[in-house]
DNA sequence: TCTCCGATTTGAACGTGTTCAACTTTCGGA
DNA sequence: TCCGAAAGTTGAACACGTTCAAATCGGAGA
């Protein structure tokens, strides 16, 4: 997973000291920590976050249930590192579309759409995983400290395919769209997982249609007639993420 | 408070005539209903969701554990109760905003804001049921069916203010506002409850920002220029939320 | 080899939301 | 007036997430 590579722009470096520590930590403690999560993940897959206890989950890693307390604060931690897995998951999908050198559009829906594909075996999950992570003090928040990491890798994504498209577009823009991409997919993942029609079909239809738009209105950023809706627009999102914002 | 007035579009049947039958209902199963949901309120106002037990609700409410359970499924079905109460405080304090004859957007704005304002004492609570409402199945969650009738009070609000609207806009983009103006306010509450700025003034400043831009974009859709961008964003919104949906 | 001391592990115990079988009250009709 | 069914009510019991004092382990130094 070249996937790492991509985490060293200089971020939270308690936490990236934590994962790397961890990454080469072979000692007892790991190895119950890395059963644990192992156990957790698979369980949360199989059977769900509520019908998953932590009894079950200390069981299967072998290790009592005080003993899993030792390594997370609680279960909702244990969600996390399930998202992390799907996340790297994503991350390796994405890798070689952004090597390719398909338009930016084709390129975005790919992402957006591998994105899905990842967590489609795991729909019913998602739905408790996003009401974990919609309350603010989690730290599985997409907002919250303890994500910056992944926050930063989730945006990296799309700061490397707007670095890499040559579409004309007004140059602040540019500057946030990453940003703004990244907004777009919290949407649609929300929208996903709202979304009942089998297979979540339809959540597939808005992105073949959202794209397109998106492009468009990219493309249309630098025309005249239209800056003042791209100006006013950066205004209003600048009040609303600051730059200077982690 | 005229606001039920407003109920009276042809929806859910089913609940609303629980609703009116429970208004006049003055039996002791009602009376009973309604002191564990003014305990409920009450407590969860004071000490929030999770230190407010149901022990401590029904003790309150001079009744049993077990019979809070005969009138409520789960402790997630008594937050409706409270968003309830705070959605019936919003429609009063916005009815004569509605009825005042200022500007689109200053009406919109104050609509908001008094939004904000209803529910500033309970930020804190607030975070804890945006997690319940986040996921799916919760009776609780702005798209699903229960909530229908809470959602279609919403949207009145919005409707009403449209309606009575003079500023020129596309048509088409005119008959679908109202639902876009829900889904801004949800954002809206989003983006308030993460907001950790004293008094969350950080979101009163992206209203008084982004009120204005939703003017200008809306006053814009009638232009010929800006006619591939509305028609677009309106053949999306159909695909995100075809309007033979509930 | 022995002795500590910190890291790790244990399982019983607590408080919580929720369930349920049994009990009591209410009230329309014989 | 009485009966029976429906509505309402009870509190003990269950399973769960979480806590914690105590037990165990493992390796660095004497």
């Amino acid at each position: 997973m070249g996937s790492v590579t991509h985490t060293d722009n200089g971020s939270s470096p308690a936490a990236e000291q934590a994962a790397r520590g961890r990454a080469a930590d072979t000692s007892r403690g790991e190895q119950t920590r890395q059963a644990i999560v192992a156990s957790a993940i698979r369980l949360f897959g199989e059977a769900g976050y509520e019908k998953t206890t932590m009894r079950a989950i200390a069981a299967d890693a072998g290790v009592s249930v005080g003993n899993a307390y030792y390594y997370f604060p609680a279960k909702e931690a244990l969600v996390s590192e399930f998202y992390l897995e799907l996340q790297r998951e994503h991350l390796a999908r994405v890798e070689p579309i952004l090597a390719g050198g398909t338009s930016f559009g084709d390129r975005l829906a790919a992402i957006l759409r591998e994105g899905i594909e990842v967590w489609a075996p795991h729909h019913a999950f998602a739905g408790r995983f996003i009401g974990i992570a919609a309350v603010p003090g989690s730290p599985v928040s997409p907002f919250s400290e303890e994500s910056s990491d992944a926050r930063e890798l989730a945006t990296s994504i799309f700061h490397r395919l707007v670095d890499s498209t040559e579409t004309k577009m007004d140059p602040q823009l540019r500057a946030r769209l990453p940003q703004l991409l990244w907004l777009a997919q919290l949407g649609l993942v929300v929208y996903w997982v709202h979304d009942t029609t089998p297979g979540q079909r339809r959540t597939r239809a808005v992105v073949d249609l959202a794209v397109p738009y998106l492009e468009y209105l990219v493309g249309a950023s630098r025309m005249k007639i239209f800056k003042p809706l791209t100006t006013r627009g950066l205004t209003l999102l600048e009040a609303v993420w600051p730059r200077t914002a982690a």
